[in-house]
DNA sequence: TCCCGGGCTGACAACGTTGTCTAGGCTCTA
DNA sequence: TAGAGCCTAGACAACGTTGTCAGCCCGGGA
């Protein structure tokens, strides 16, 4: 414990460096580095000698300087807002396989919603300098990425847009997708449909409550305050939503829920109902086809999303920096399971 | 386009670095390095002047050269089968909230169920000098990671032991999971019960199978190889196994499946049956409690494995280094919602 | 025999930061 | 007023790698 085995080749506790291979093989410094870079111009017999020392070492290239000395990192960020939500877990996985095929690692944080947390995390991602930035925001301004993006990281926001600032953006069609789910409930004879969705400062929330709106309107259908829930898609607030709406006097025979979360805690409320109401969620779910009925959804693909920001953001880092910043937006697809479908009940 | 803006501070398209910042500032290149770090020994007026050439010029650390100076990186790298299992999102989350409270940014890849490609991303999170690294296997042989190990690279493998070295390893009682899985499916009235899991040469799959083995013999019910079924778990092979055992002469009246996959497939089957089959399946998922009948599982707590695993990984990191690598098994809890107590039909 | 060219190889600086050490100016006390 | 001591500030080396450049050796041609 006291007499360590120092000195002999490298310190202890501290990794070989191509130093301590040269020594080890009898060659110089760059000898090494070209081999460890499978670099041209070094005879076999060196190049053995070499990869022994390497072996025989353990050693394993320090990637910190060779990113000092080269400038650029093979690694991109992506700030999402929670890992463990299942719609950012496809997406993530996407980003990350386009990231693989460029021969680039994933950097990623979760901001749990919150801006300050967003920045911080996306800030840390520039320090590290990773190549380019992939960001789902939570808040709505990101001019804090203005010196950023200027220094040459290219970023790409996804599902929300960037706030206060020019930049690529890959979004699903939030407002289209809400206005058909809730004219396929219209289609099916309801007159008075609830929205129940996420806090209104979130783009996409905003975004879907529009597109109810439009859909009511484009139906010449009256609105009431009362059928209108937003606020967090915790399953407490959600539920007493739910209920509100559908109890009263005037009870509406339907609801169009703002995402998954939502919509799943509706589908608890409505399975200890008597009545039939009718139901459409935006995103998809697995197993929605399985319930009895069939939960109909606006399905946006996540994936797509992931894969279509990750490429855009290679394609700059490729080359394409002056290209004028671009919004994309992904269609979404109504999917019929028999929930949307269900007459106005009463 | 042809005349840049040279020359000023810093070259174009190149970050600013604190040399620069110490140039517009008037001050020496270790001031500025003493303000962005928040050191003592720097008067007001100084400081104020630092901050404001920081400002100007949007200065940000360069955390790679900071990293070569000081030797630790400030990351961990977490090594998973794939991000967008619903059951690895929680668990990744879970890593990341401990690495946060630690001050550590978490880097992660999908392995894709490959063992080359989980060692080519374990070794190049190596490479990037990580401090400590959370691996869920998908090979058997992690001699590989020796080595870097030795180098002080905390490593804690979870979900799966690690294979043929001596490490840290944070696992759910798969054995005994299964096993009363099984069991209350027998104490039901089941004799003739299926299994279906994954590929034998993973861990958990194997250990699952011991437990339904167990079961079986404990209560001296006898074992058909028609009623065992291992592979891979996309859907048709699932599907295949299922409808294979639930038909002939002499049908199982109830299946234990192995994992989610396979237990959404099952649910998919049994859906079409005109007759009730009892259905345990290893994991819990969301909604199982709304299906018809509900899904009785034996559930494991995705976010506890990553937690554990990472606080143990930093208890390693942070002085912890000679203690002996232990192995940690978490408690399974059987989840009963109806369809395990369905009785034997016919 | 000498010179030239090409293939290998290694010395050295640089990337941007931090730790160490020293210098200079100030205050405080005798 | 001189000396001690503290506080602020900057010069410099080092971290481990890669790019540049120069040197060596060997073979071939004149």
């Amino acid at each position: 414990m006291a007499e360590t085995a120092r000195g002999t080749e490298s310190r202890y506790g501290n990794r070989p460096t191509m130093k301590d291979v040269a020594a080890r093989a009898g060659v110089g410094l760059k000898t090494v580095s070209r081999v460890v870079n499978g670099e041209s111009g070094v005879t076999p017999d060196t190049e053995r000698r070499v990869q022994e020392a390497i072996e025989a070492l353990g050693f394993r290239r320090n990637d910190s300087a060779r990113v000092l000395r080269k400038g650029r990192t093979a690694s991109i960020g992506l700030v999402l807002e929670d890992l463990a939500d299942p719609f950012y877990g496809p997406l993530s996985r996407a980003v990350e396989e386009v990231a693989r095929a460029h021969g680039a690692l994933l950097i990623n944080g979760s901001s749990a919603e919150d801006p300050d947390r967003e920045q911080e995390l996306a800030l840390a991602l520039c320090a590290r300098r990773v190549d380019g930035l992939v960001v789902i925001p939570a808040g709505d301004d990101h001019r804090y990425l203005e010196p950023e993006i200027k220094a040459g990281v290219a970023t790409v926001f996804v599902d929300r847009p960037a706030g206060q600032i020019e930049a690529d953006t890959v979004l699903s069609d939030n407002f289209g997708g809400a206005r058909d789910g809730v004219a396929h409930l219209i289609a099916h004879g309801h007159r008075r449909i609830g929205f129940i969705g996420d806090q209104p400062r979130i783009h996409t929330a905003a975004e879907r409550l529009r597109g109810y709106r439009a859909a009511m309107e484009d139906a010449g259908l009256p609105e009431d305050e009362a059928w209108v829930s937003l606020g967090t898609t915790d399953a407490g607030r959600v539920r007493a939503a739910a209920e509100a709406m559908l109890s009263g006097p005037e009870p509406v025979t339907a609801i169009f829920a703002g995402n998954n979360r939502v919509t799943v805690t509706v589908v608890r409320v409505l399975a200890g109902l008597s009545r039939p109401v009718a139901l459409v969620g935006f995103d998809d779910f697995e197993l929605a086809d399985l319930l009895q009925p069939g939960v109909s959804v606006i399905a946006q693909d996540a994936a797509a999303l992931g894969r279509t920001a990750a490429e855009r953001l290679f394609r700059r880092l490729d080359g394409a920096q002056d290209v004028a910043p671009e919004r994309i937006e992904l269609a979404t697809r109504l999917i019929a399971r028999g929930s949307g479908e269900l007459p106005p009940a009463g």
